[in-house]
DNA sequence: TTCGTCATGTAATGGGTTACATGATTAC
DNA sequence: GTAATCATGTAACCCATTACATGACGAA
């Protein structure tokens, strides 16, 4: 029953914290957002969700409109269950974002919470950012020593095999590298490109970060599209 | 009960083909060989060994020292069980070398499957290595276009996580291509560096390929280095 | 009326981990 | 004698996918 899943949990209050969704279109939203790090099905989302109202964060909708929804979600069509994140939702998940467990610098992990960095403060995506760093530079010592161990004992395609995983590892921290110098130089710095530019290139407001959503948005043209 | 995992079942048999071994060292020697990619714990590995022995791919020795057995197996302790590759098991491996099932492109097989590389023809190499290529290349594409079609609704650190993901992808899309083109210009031009070099540095024979522990080994000059 | 896609779910299965239980052997 | 590491296993989870069951709605 406990259908929990953290990363998934995470993500789905995250994308709810926008705006109250179907759990079809969540679904959709959460594999084109999240689309490289990650991808769900139904069979655990559906159930994810159920648990997640248990817990308090999300309440279910059913009946026609209670205002907030948008139009989309029920368009003449037979409204079907629409979750939207409880206030105590909103503040389990700025926890959630704030104090990240100690699986938070996992790959996928680190993707999901990357992808949710408009939504939280410059500290925190610090934090975040330099954690990620530092597993990841002691993965490669690990890789390093371990090789150095047994190399002899490789043939050259396992060599090949591990030089180019070890060569990811470092572009993956050099990539850190420029956000994290990106973060602390910058006001909205927002990364574009290769991150870490130092052109004209601030939307505006020097304070902050990129408010998600950033500059950009809202028209609500299309519902589904993505 | 039919703990075999496909994968694990592959590299199992990959490395016992290179000699008898304990669980214990099999899982040590998976998780170096593999490691970039995959990682097994013995919860996985011993019932997989003995799903191996019941479809006849291995044997269990108990005994002291049948033959076969690497010294090292036995040096005055009681000896455990040494798996050893059946006559049938060999053909098997080599059945799943070539004939690389549907999965075969994706990244984790396709990580275990080059790490055995070493222990098969060129022709089967180029169609592993252009397969995974295509798959990959398919991958940006989709990758591309769902980008395009939502990308004014992400905010800035989404995108710069798309960004990032579609270029490590093309990053491996280049790596493969220099390994094709190696295997395909190359006799045994070994992977080295950054693959694809037409330099001095065939190890001698030119007609196959790095025979696996193969001879030649980069100079062990820096071993961490990339 | 049929097809696509919206929409919600569940049961069977897959593939793996952690933590535990157990004990021998080696090195100090 | 005591700690590390070799060595083998299992039971209890965890997390997810696939395939299925069900059905409404809109458009051709």
């Amino acid at each position: 029953m406990s259908r929990r899943s953290g990363i998934l949990e995470f993500a789905v209050l995250g994308l709810l914290r926008e705006s109250p969704m179907h759990g079809y279109e969540l679904r959709k939203r959460l594999n084109t957002s999240l689309g490289v790090f990650r991808a769900f099905s139904y069979g655990t989302l559906y159930p994810c969700l159920k648990a997640l109202v248990a817990s308090g964060w999300l309440i279910e909708e059913t009946a026609g409109a209670p205002e907030g929804v948008p139009a989309a979600a029920l368009t003449g069509r037979r409204a079907k269950i629409v979750y939207r994140l409880t206030a105590a939702g909103k503040e389990h998940f700025e926890e959630l974002l704030a104090h990240s467990g100690p699986d938070a610098w996992e790959d996928e992990h680190f993707g999901v919470r990357f992808a949710f960095f408009g939504q939280t403060s410059r500290d925190v995506r610090m934090r975040v950012l330099e954690g990620r760093r530092s597993r990841l530079e002691e993965r490669l010592e690990r890789m390093r020593t371990s090789l150095a161990r047994s190399r002899e004992r490789m043939d050259d395609y396992t060599l090949e095999l591990q030089r180019h995983g070890m060569e990811s590892v470092e572009r993956e921290v050099r990539w850190l590298n420029e956000l994290i110098e990106s973060e602390r130089a910058g006001r909205d710095q927002r990364p574009t490109g290769s991150a870490a530019q130092d052109k004209k290139n601030q939307s505006g407001d020097t304070g902050g970060l990129p408010r998600h959503r950033g500059g950009s948005r809202p028209d609500p043209s299309d519902d589904t599209t993505t």
